[in-house]
This record gives C-alpha cells, sequence and structure tokens, in this order.
DNA sequence: AACGAATATTCCCGTCAAGGAATATTGAGA
DNA sequence: TCTCAATATTCCTTGACGGGAATATTCGTT
C-alpha cells in the first residue's frame, strides 16, 4: 500500500487552489502573521480569513503559535518540500530546466529540426 | 515583474486537485496515451475521461494530438516548470532539504535555545 | 452512403465549498 | 467579575463541480 507514488496529497494541492489561501501563502512567506494582520493586508472579514487558515491548518500548510489573544501562523516547510520533490518526479517532462546554457544550445537546435 | 513569482497559477493546481486528474497525470507520465487507454487503466468511464482530458487540457497540463479517430493526450512540461519554480521560491522554508547533516546539527540546536 | 469505433458534449442531479452575518470562546486587564 | 479585543464557530444560502446516462460528432472502412 505505501510503496510507490500514490501522487502528490491531494489536500495540500486543493488547499492552495483557492485564491485567498494561495494569498495568504504569499503573505506569510515574509514571516509568521496574526490572523487580524492577515485579514487586513488581504481585505479579508476576519471569520473568512479564519476559516481559509483552518483549511491551510488541517492540510498542514501552515501551523499556529498561540499567543495570548492571538494566533500567530507560520508556514510549514514540509507540504513544500513533497511538492517539491513530486514536480521533480518530472524532470523528464523539463529537460529544459537543469541547465540555462544547455537549455539555451537546445532552442538553437530546434531551429535544425523541427 | 520578473521579482519573485506573482503566485503560481490557480487554474493549475486546482486542476491537479481531483483525484482521478491526478492519477492520469501520474499514468500519463510513462509516455502519451489515448482516451480509451487512460479510461480502461484508470477505470473510468469514457465520458468522464473525457470531461477530466478537458480540464486538463484547458488548463495547460496537457495537449493532444489527433489521430484519425483518436486523441493522444501528452503531458505538457510548462505547468511543471512554473510549479517548480514557484517552489523553488520557498527555499527559504526548506533550506532543511539541502543538506541533511546541516538539518541534523539544527535539530541538536534547537535542544539549546528553543 | 452506411456502419461501427473512438471521443466529445449535453442534461440532470447530488454534494460540497465559500461568503455573509451573527454568535461563541478565550485571554488580558481594570 | 465585567469588559474589550482577537479569534473561532455556526447557520444559511448560493454556485461550482463531479458522476451517470444518453446523445452528438468524427473518422475509417466496406
Amino acid at each position: 500500500m505505501s510503496g510507490t507514488s500514490p501522487g502528490m496529497d491531494i489536500t495540500t494541492l486543493s488547499a492552495l487552489a483557492e485564491p485567498n489561501r494561495m494569498n495568504i501563502v504569499q503573505l506569510l512567506r515574509s514571516g509568521p502573521l496574526a490572523v487580524g494582520e492577515i485579514a487586513d493586508r488581504l481585505g479579508l472579514r476576519q471569520p473568512q480569513a479564519s476559516k481559509h487558515l483552518k483549511v491551510l491548518s488541517d492540510s498542514g500548510i501552515v501551523e499556529v503559535r498561540i499567543d495570548a489573544n492571538r494566533r500567530i501562523y507560520t508556514l510549514r516547510p514540509e507540504p513544500f518540500q513533497a511538492m517539491d520533490s513530486w514536480v521533480q518526479s518530472f524532470r523528464h517532462l523539463m529537460e529544459e530546466r537543469f541547465d540555462n546554457l544547455d537549455n539555451y544550445l537546445r532552442e538553437l537546435q530546434n531551429k535544425d529540426k523541427p
């Protein structure tokens, strides 16, 4: 069962596949933030911010640190590492990424054999 | 503009955030396939397979080559490259990936200043 | 031209996710 | 203990999405 790649975890992807949540993630790249801050900066109402953060939290993308009244949310590395290694398993498709010079040369060659 | 990714394209993510479509993508890793093959191997009915392939196609994850009666679907590299560079922009979070030894040392240090 | 194989499209239906508004919870402090 | 600030939770409604079944389209073959 737990053998080879069932594929990327779906919940991570669907958590990210929503604009507000994607914005939250982008925002948190620069550091941990409290719910109020997040809501303010993204123009969200507090309850919606909390809901989206719950989804992100349930999917493991984000973790929370309790500070008195506030909850400080932070990005967790694991889901990104997982995405990274999943995407890397498609190297064979994206050969062009590995070496820019190589890529450039490949581009030139394509003009000869299209 | 060319700074950090404005954010990953949502449609790519939501296209992948569905089990059957994820399975199709995994299946296509080993090479192009016709709709019937895909449906067969994944235990899908043909119409559902077509629908999912349309979503994948609309989002640019897959492209189609027409061969008489059949449509042969193939993975396109671009979305994966995009995901790759997006995920890479989170390197600062995933430092632990770079060097396992470094990670191990970091773990030890965390026991001293928590 | 007619038929069959392969695929796409349409219609209907049930489910689920997201926003809005109101309310509950928790903690700090007077 | 009362109150305020910060956050989570609930209820409701609406719209999007996926599956099922049937039908339309397209191409090769006879």
